[in-house]
RNA sequence: GGAGAGGUGGCCGAGCGGUUGAAGGCGCCUGACUCGAAAUCAGGUUUACCCGUGAGGGUAACGGGGGUUCGAAUCCCUCCCUCUCCGCCA
């Protein structure tokens, strides 16, 4: 949510801003409907405040003449009813005034929240404007020691290499047939030494945040409500993306709750402390979760159906800050983050880059997100030889929100003091992949596949394998 | 699933139709006293929105929503949640 006092300050920045990031949003609406908001709160103020001052004045003698009326008849009874009718007058008129003003203010609230709700945070103005993901830029490149991916694999390893496919069928890491069979299109089962992978390389990196980082380890739900959804600016723009558990349908009660499936444990974290005002001493807030993540992924129809790349569950270590409304801070803690996603990729040994995304690639809720990507020798064209040529893909996204979620999620902090002092501030909040599994056994089978099929297991992982160095 | 109890401010806890944004206590803040501290005393201490350059003014909120009433924390309806006991499951 962005502030709307801002935007009557300066409505043409969150127009642009939504232009760059390619979100059609009616900032003349909005603009509209709250100047009418506004003044009908105005007069409904007045009113009420009218009617209350009527009823502590004039009401304990309405009440008095009632009293009276139950002993009277005839004349004496009609005199006191004229009495009454008269006083009643008044407040009744101011009644139904304040109940139209409520009305019409009952039309247009809805419809203002439904259209703020949907206005981005504008892109801070140093990144780079663009349409979409082709127009991110690369920041950085991290290579291994006797591997760069600009060059061939085969001419620095020795030999062809596999895809990730062909290496899970070959050791029987996974079993794509029978996950289908069980659960659809984009399923799948880890089977032997893949699922103690993927537990290996989930546990290293909540180790790694936990005791070399210091964030604090935390579960979340993954069933949650609307609200957290909302909250997280995952809706109303991402509906389509999330699973619903439809209750309301089910207990055949239209006032029951639904719940959501979260696409990642971001909801989870950033939804703890909701409708908080957190003490200042307590902030940063550093967690770290791993959850399982449900994505319906529509629209991506066609789009990487093979494999462990685009699934609809798996698993995520994901890291979330939350620090005080401070650009500075918030920019150290982004740097940061991704500090420690790239420590993690070198001790894994898997080649990477930063991407600073553009805006159009940017989504609603952020004002800055770099993408890290990690090589994966089997995936982009094949060539002559039958041969992948390698290619980025997308392990990492870190975000940058500003207040954006904490306004949505009214998660504040007071300022400058105890309880009783100092101002109610919006917290700042951001977000990053630390790991996520299986898309990481991608890169991590491909990089360190061998000449004989196996696969050599990074030293960091070995104390989560049973001390094994090899698979297959 | 069955039976009961309850949801009030940072916390505890009163109020059960009017002057209560809410007694009292705890906590916290400011000041006085003190060399300093403790104790004591005095004052202060919710949030959101609207109007106003400002001082300030107004409205709303006692789990959520709706209703009755001139007037609701207090009455009615409904939903949600928490707790206790029984059953069921792990």
């Amino acid at each position: 949510m962005i502030d709307i006092k801002l935007l009557r300050e300066n409505p043409a920045r969150f127009a642009l801003g939504a232009k760059a990031k390619n979100i059609p949003i009616d900032i003349e609406r909005i603009l509209k409907l709250d100047t009418e908001r506004r003044q009908l709160q105005g007069e409904g103020d007045k009113l009420r405040a009218e009617q209350g001052k009527f009823a502590k004045e004039s009401g304990p003698q309405i009440g008095k003449l009632k009293g009276q009326l139950k002993g009277l008849k005839g004349a004496e009874a009609e005199a006191v009813q004229k009495q009454l009718d008269e006083l009643s007058a008044k407040p009744l008129a101011l009644k139904s005034a304040e109940a139209e003003i409520s009305k019409r203010l009952a039309v247009i609230d809805p419809e203002l929240n439904q259209l703020l709700l949907q206005v981005p945070l504008p892109p801070d103005s140093d990144v780079p404007v663009g349409a979409s993901a082709e127009d991110n830029i690369e920041i950085s490149r991290w290579n291994p020691d006797g591997f760069d991916p600009s060059k061939s694999f085969e001419s620095q390893r020795g030999f062809k290499p596999k895809t990730h496919l062909e290496i899970v069928r070959d050791l029987k890491l996974a079993d794509f047939e029978r996950g289908v069979k069980l659960a659809g299109s984009r399923s799948y089962i880890l089977t032997g030494d893949g699922m103690a992978l993927h537990l290996a390389v989930l546990r290293y990196a909540v180790d790694f945040m936990v005791y070399k980082q210091g964030f604090s380890p935390t579960s979340v739900p993954v069933l949650v409500k609307e609200e957290a959804m909302v909250g997280t600016g995952f809706f109303p723009a991402g509906r389509e993306q999330a699973y619903l558990i439809d209750e309301t349908h089910r207990a055949g009660d239209p006032e029951g709750y639904d719940l959501y499936l979260t696409g990642t444990g971001e909801v989870g974290l950033m939804g703890v402390h909701m409708g908080e005002i957190l003490d200042e001493s307590v902030l940063p807030l550093r967690y770290v979760t791993v959850s399982t993540c449900f994505r319906r992924e529509a629209g991506a129809a066609g789009k990487d159906t093979a494999g462990l790349y685009r699934i609809h569950q798996f698993d995520k270590v994901e890291q979330v800050v939350i620090c005080k409304a401070d650009e500075a801070e918030s920019r150290a803690w982004h740097k940061k983050m991704m500090g420690y996603v790239q420590e993690l990729l070198r001790s894994l040994s898997i080649p990477h880059r930063l991407l600073q995304c553009c805006t159009g690639d940017l989504g609603p809720k952020n004002a800055d997100m770099v993408d890290i990507e990690s090589w994966m020798p089997g995936r982009g064209e094949v060539g002559k030889d039958g041969v992948p040529s390698g290619a980025y893909g997308e392990t990492h996204s870190a975000s940058r929100l500003y207040d954006y979620q904490c306004r949505r999620l009214n998660m504040r902090y007071r300022a400058g003091g105890a309880v009783g002092k100092g101002d109610t501030v919006f917290c700042h909040s951001l977000n990053n992949t630390v790991l996520a599994s299986p898309r990481f056994l991608i890169p991590l089978l491909e990089n360190h596949q061998n000449a004989d099929g196996s696969v050599t297991i990074p030293e960091p992982l070995r104390p989560y394998m049973g001390g094994k160095s090899k698979i297959g």
